[in-house]
Order: structure tokens, then C-alpha cells, then sequence
DNA sequence: AGTCAACTTGACGCAGTGTCAAGTTTCGGT
DNA sequence: ACCGAAACTTGACACTGCGTCAAGTTGACT
């Protein structure tokens, strides 16, 4: 579209991320965005149909900027299923803090907004694929518990590095981040491996 | 307060348990609540102040007619940290189903009302509490695992058992609540124990 | 008959989203 | 330098859902 690296749209997604993230206000508004990206509410639907939209193409935004395909390239290129998991659980894991309040947003939209139901049901499957192609390369060296099913393996891997899982020890128990990932890794190959 | 079975109040206080429960209406309302309770909305008001109190209320209503406290106490009453830590998930992890409805509108509310918040925090500490002194049992028997601090096991434990992995497990991931349940008694047990 | 509590009906204020209409500013093209 | 279109502003409005208020109605108990 256009080379100017501060567009107006670009200024609202930043805000938008920016305001979802800094848990100061409990419920970000439309308004809040607007005037922090410096224009009148009215403006923001010159640039996205609804609040839905204007979530889902920040999602879109922070893919970009923040490049999780060059992140999650490592886990995809390792050879043994231990060292994707190790390097999925790392990359994963440092991501979220990066769309949590977009993902929350989205997740509480979820309930009434068939659209954002749908987009964040897409984001799910697209990193359920990741943690299905770990459990698969882990089955294939015969490395996986024998107490669970492949697709179980793979729902109990999501679950672990799901979004609310990473809130609850975050958010409530307060745990770092740092340990938050090494706990997981720990964790998950206790659980999942043989 | 009242021997008669069927005050309004019992039935308002029913009709939102049930009206939560069952997932039809996205979002449940204070006049879906009322209708279903075949009274007006603004009768709700005469025996609630307002939706927080009235899902708290609930709340309470759900452990009078469940008896939670029964169902926990083949947990306290086990002798090794083992069996306790096994009637715990088995009994709390069968409530969750109970209260999900509740749970999950509290949960939502805690975003923007004070009151929702300290509610579901206060159900939550009550839950750790139980938590946490299974992980002291085990601790003091030698038996939790090294890798974490009995702190750090607690959150473990309490972030397992939370409604929203059940909830991930159960309705996106479509698993069955005995499923559930055996695969939480493993999984723990493998992550916690030494 | 009188009173009181429980309940109803119908109205209103409030917040937040989304829409509409009428203006103003900005900026590129000629 | 001017025109016109795009971007943006201001101010209004409809809609939903919560919570409140006021004026009735009903029905049981005395």
C-alpha cells in the first residue's frame, strides 16, 4: 500500500496492541484506541469494518512485526522430536506474552462474535499443526508415552501451552517468564515422553 | 430461612445454574434468567442487587446441593499424600462440570466488576488450599519431585486442575469427562511425584 | 376491610458499539 | 494556484444490556 512507515492504520494497530497489552484499563474501548493512535473514534471505522476486525488484523500485524514464522523455523528444522519440542516450547512460549492481550480480546469477543469465534479458532489450529507435528515426529521415533494416543498427546501439549495456562501461572501465580518456559519443558517431556 | 422447597428465590437461583450450564445462549442475561425463573426481570432485583450476586449466590446455592464438602472430605481424610492427591482430582474434577456455568460467568465478570473478581479469586484460594496441602503431604513424605519448589508444584497442580484446561480439554479438544479425569490422575502423578 | 410483601408494567439513565450526515483539512494532480 | 478526492472531525442517533425508579396489582394474613 504505501511506503510510509507511520500510516494511520499502522498507528491504530500499534495502539491497539499496545493498549491491549499494558493491563492498566480492564476493557480496552474504542475510544481508548482512538485517542491514543491521536484520531476521533469515528475514524477507526474508516480503517476497520468493527472492533472485530480491527483485533484480527492486529493479530495479523504482530505476526509481522514480531516474525513468528523465523521463530517457530527452528523448532520446524530440527531433526529429533526432542529438540522440536524443546525449540517449539521455547518459541511458543516467549510468543504469547507478545499476543496476550490481543488473544484475550479476541477469546472474549468469542462469545458473542462468530467472527472473532472463527479467527481464533484459526490461530489454535494453525499452532495445534506445530504441536501435532511434534507428537507425530516423537511417535514416529517411538519416543511417546504409551499412556496416552497421539491426538491426546497432541490436545494435552496444547493445553499445556495454551494461552489461559500461561495467564494462570503468569497473571495469578506470578510466576517469570523465564521460568514459566523451563517449567513447561520439564514439564511436557516428563509428561509426553516415554 | 423458609422450609417451603420452591421459594422464588430457590428457583431464580436454579433457573441461572441451569441457564448457564447448558451452552445454548452465548450469553446468558438477566431477562433469559428472569423468563426462565417465570418472573419479570425487575423481580430479579428484589431478591439480588445485582448479576454479581446473584452468580455468587449461586455458587453458594451449587455447594449446598452438591455437597462439595462431602466429596472433598474422602480427600482429607486419606492417609498418604498419594490417595489424597487421587480423591482430589477425582472430586474436584468432577465439580468442575457443576459449577462451569457459574465459574465461567464469574470469570467474565472479573474483567470489569470488583466484586466478580474477589468471588472467584475467594473460590480459587479455597480450591488451592486443598492443593496445597496435598502438596505438603507428598512433600513432607519425600515423594514430590525435585524439580520444582512445593510452591511452584502447588501452581502446577492448581493450573491443571483449573476450569480453563477442562474446559480446553472438554470442549475443544471433545474429551470425555472420565477421560478427563484418568488422564489428569497420570499426568499429575507423573509431573508432581519423584 | 386493611395492611404488607411479593410481584408487575413501563419508564428512564448509563455505557459502549456501530451508523449516519454534514462539515473541514490535507494533499496530489494539472 | 486551483480543483477535487480522500482522510478526518464533530455531533447526532439507534441498539443492547444493566441497573433504577415509580406506580400499580395481587394475595395472604389479621
Amino acid at each position: 500500500m504505501s511506503s510510509d512507515v507511520s500510516t494511520t492504520r499502522e498507528r491504530i494497530l500499534q495502539s491497539t496492541w499496545s493498549a491491549l497489552l499494558d493491563g492498566s484499563t480492564p476493557r480496552v474501548r474504542m475510544s481508548d484506541i482512538a485517542s491514543s493512535a491521536g484520531i476521533s473514534r469515528q475514524a477507526l471505522y474508516l480503517h476497520f469494518a468493527n472492533r472485530t476486525e480491527l483485533l484480527i488484523e492486529t493479530t495479523h500485524y504482530i505476526d509481522r512485526v514480531k516474525d513468528i514464522d523465523r521463530r517457530l523455523a527452528r523448532s520446524r528444522s530440527a531433526s529429533s522430536g526432542l529438540e522440536r519440542l524443546e525449540a517449539y516450547i521455547d518459541a511458543w512460549g516467549n510468543y504469547i506474552p507478545e499476543i496476550y492481550g490481543v488473544a484475550n480480546g479476541l477469546m472474549m469477543m468469542s462469545v458473542t462474535d462468530d467472527d472473532a469465534r472463527l479467527a481464533w479458532n484459526g490461530r489454535l489450529a494453525a499452532m495445534r499443526e506445530g504441536c501435532d507435528a511434534i507428537v507425530a515426529t516423537l511417535s514416529r521415533e517411538g519416543r511417546l508415552s504409551h499412556r496416552f494416543t497421539p491426538l491426546e498427546a497432541t490436545d494435552l501439549l496444547c493445553a499445556h501451552l495454551s494461552v489461559e495456562t500461561w495467564r494462570y501461572l503468569r497473571d495469578r501465580c506470578g510466576w517469570n517468564q523465564t521460568r514459566y518456559v523451563e517449567v513447561m519443558q520439564q514439564t511436557l517431556k516428563t509428561t509426553l515422553l516415554e
